[in-house]
Formats: C-alpha cells, sequence, structure tokens
DNA sequence: AATTTCTCCTGTATGC
DNA sequence: TGCATACAGGAGAAAT
C-alpha cells in the first residue's frame, strides 16, 4: 500500500520525467478525476509531495499557478505502457506519456487552484511531514498524552504526514506499543517519535516496500520494487518469531485494519485513574 | 466533538 | 474443476 515511502520513491523517479514538461493532454475515463481539462498547455514547474499526495504544480504566463493532486490509493503506480487498468494518461509535448495504472481504482486526481484542498480534508488538516524539523518532538509528546488508541490516531494523518498500515506496525512494534494503547507517556512518544524517523528514513533509502505478487504489488515505472519489505519485524510476519523475544508474531484486527504485533513485547499498559 | 463503522473497488486466495 | 465468498486497506462520509 503506498504510504510516505512509497509515494515519495515514486516522486523521485517520476521527477524527472516530468519536470519541465508541458502538458499536451490529461486523459482520464473516470467521473472521479477532476478538472483535469484545465492542466492543458500548462508546464510542470514542481513535482512534490504532502503524505500520501503527489502534488504537481501547473504553471502559465500570467495567470496564478494550478496544482494536480494525485493519490496513489492502494494499487496506483505509473507505467510507461497502458495497461486494462490504465485510469488517467498525462500526454506531454516533447517526452513519451506516462500511464497511471489503478487496478482497484482507489487512486484519486484533481485538478485545482495551488493549495486550494478543499476536496481532500485529509489533506488540509494533515500534520507534519515526519523527515522534516516541522516534526515537532514536544509537541508530538503533548499531542500524543492526550490521545486515543495509538493506531488510529497516527492512521488519521493528523499527528504526523504519511504513516499507513505497514509503517505503523513496524513504528509500533520499535516502540514496544500495543497499538490500542491510549495517552502515551512521555518517554512512550518520545521513543514513538524517533521510530517513526527511523522506520520511514530507512524504508525511503531502501525505496519503499513492495508487497505480494498480486494486484496490490507496488513498483515504479521501471517495474522496480521497494527494497523494504525484507526489512519488516512484524507487518506480514504472522507466526514468525519475533526478532527481540522470539515469540510468534501475531495478526489482529484493530481499526478495520489487519494489525501485527508482538504479543510479549508489545503489551496493553493499563492508564492509571485520576482519582478524584 | 470525537470515535467508530461503512463504503468504495477488483484481483487473488480460500472453501466447498 | 468450478463457482461463490472472503479478503486486502486509504480516505471520506455516515453513524454513533
Amino acid at each position: 500500500m503506498p504510504e510516505l515511502p512509497e509515494v515519495e520513491t515514486t516522486r523521485r523517479r517520476i521527477e524527472p520525467l516530468l519536470l519541465g514538461q508541458r502538458i499536451s493532454a490529461l486523459r482520464h475515463d473516470s467521473a472521479k478525476y477532476l478538472a483535469t481539462d484545465e492542466a492543458r498547455g500548462r508546464t510542470i514547474g514542481a513535482v512534490s509531495r504532502r503524505g500520501k499526495y503527489l502534488l504537481l504544480r501547473l504553471d502559465a504566463p500570467k495567470t496564478l499557478p494550478l496544482e494536480l493532486i494525485l493519490h496513489l490509493g492502494m494499487t496506483g503506480h505509473f507505467r510507461l505502457e497502458p495497461t486494462p487498468h490504465t485510469r488517467l494518461v498525462i500526454e506531454l509535448e516533447g517526452a513519451p506519456a506516462l500511464y497511471f495504472h489503478d487496478p482497484r481504482r482507489f487512486g484519486k486526481v484533481v485538478v485545482v487552484r495551488q493549495g486550494d484542498y478543499a476536496l481532500f480534508p485529509t489533506l488540509r488538516h494533515m500534520g507534519p511531514e515526519p523527515l522534516s524539523d516541522d516534526f515537532d518532538q514536544s509537541e508530538f509528546v503533548w499531542r500524543a498524552s492526550q490521545a486515543g488508541a495509538v493506531k488510529p490516531w497516527l492512521l488519521s494523518q493528523k499527528p504526523v504526514a504519511g504513516l499507513g498500515n505497514i509503517y505503523v506496525d513496524e513504528a509500533l512494534w520499535l516502540t514496544r506499543l500495543h497499538p490500542q494503547q491510549t495517552r502515551l507517556n512521555a518517554d512512550e512518544a518520545r521513543k514513538l517519535h524517533g521510530a517513526i524517523r527511523e522506520v520511514l528514513s530507512q524504508a525511503v533509502a531502501r525505496g519503499g516496500s513492495s508487497l505480494g505478487s498480486g494486484v496490490g504489488n507496488y513498483r515504479q515505472h521501471d517495474g522496480t520494487q521497494g527494497g523494504y519489505t525484507a526489512e519488516h519485524h512484524v507487518y506480514g510476519k504472522a507466526g514468525q518469531l519475533c526478532g527481540r523475544c522470539a515469540t510468534p508474531i501475531v495478526r489482529t484486527v484493530v481499526a478495520q485494519r489487519g494489525t501485527h504485533l508482538c504479543p510479549e513485547c508489545q503489551v496493553l499498559r493499563v492508564n492509571e485513574v485520576q482519582s478524584i
């Protein structure tokens, strides 16, 4: 599932194909892809990322920039050739077209005025980028002390941007926190802050994770797969032994998501009851 | 208001 | 062998 490391890897790989190119057309087959006609004739001035969203700045002389917002969803990735699951074609005047392939159709593409995220509440309320200086430890510690169950809290994108099911499970294992732990103490939150940065930076360095061989398999336009899958400690490891204590890893469901944890290392701590 | 549940979508795996 | 069903999950809406 494309999370921050996969989206960042995609951004880096498609940037040289798109930057400075002029769009001749955005062809698509879905009513979900809004205002794409407005991109015609514009030049791609920046290829950036916010959380799990790709953002292309679309420039034109004497007008304010537009922005193409693209979310890879569950199965979206780019190809250099059309497929039966091509949902969007980015046609360029002076370069080969890029094909957005998305079998499960969870991806989204919208062209908006730059910074107008009214259609994307998750983007509008998104927390700091985890690998930037904006990810302030003391603020994270404070917010974590007030939060409900830590896994759904992290998945909301509000405390920090870009985490999904894989990297939440990995960061919680590293921190020895149970996914349903509430109201983290300062020590737990500081460790989690560090673990999030550690897991995501390592995953970016290895080009993200690629799971399975089926429809959800994530790859780059040139077929490159992520190398971080081999570094997973819990995700997809049910029944295998914990790397720290050799207890078998367990798969459960938390917040409607498959959740992987070590039942020995990650024990739910009962919060102290405030006396009246 | 915050948290939980439901929905979208389709290829693959499982079960009878 | 073949058909039916369950499953994967990010994000937004709906429900509680």
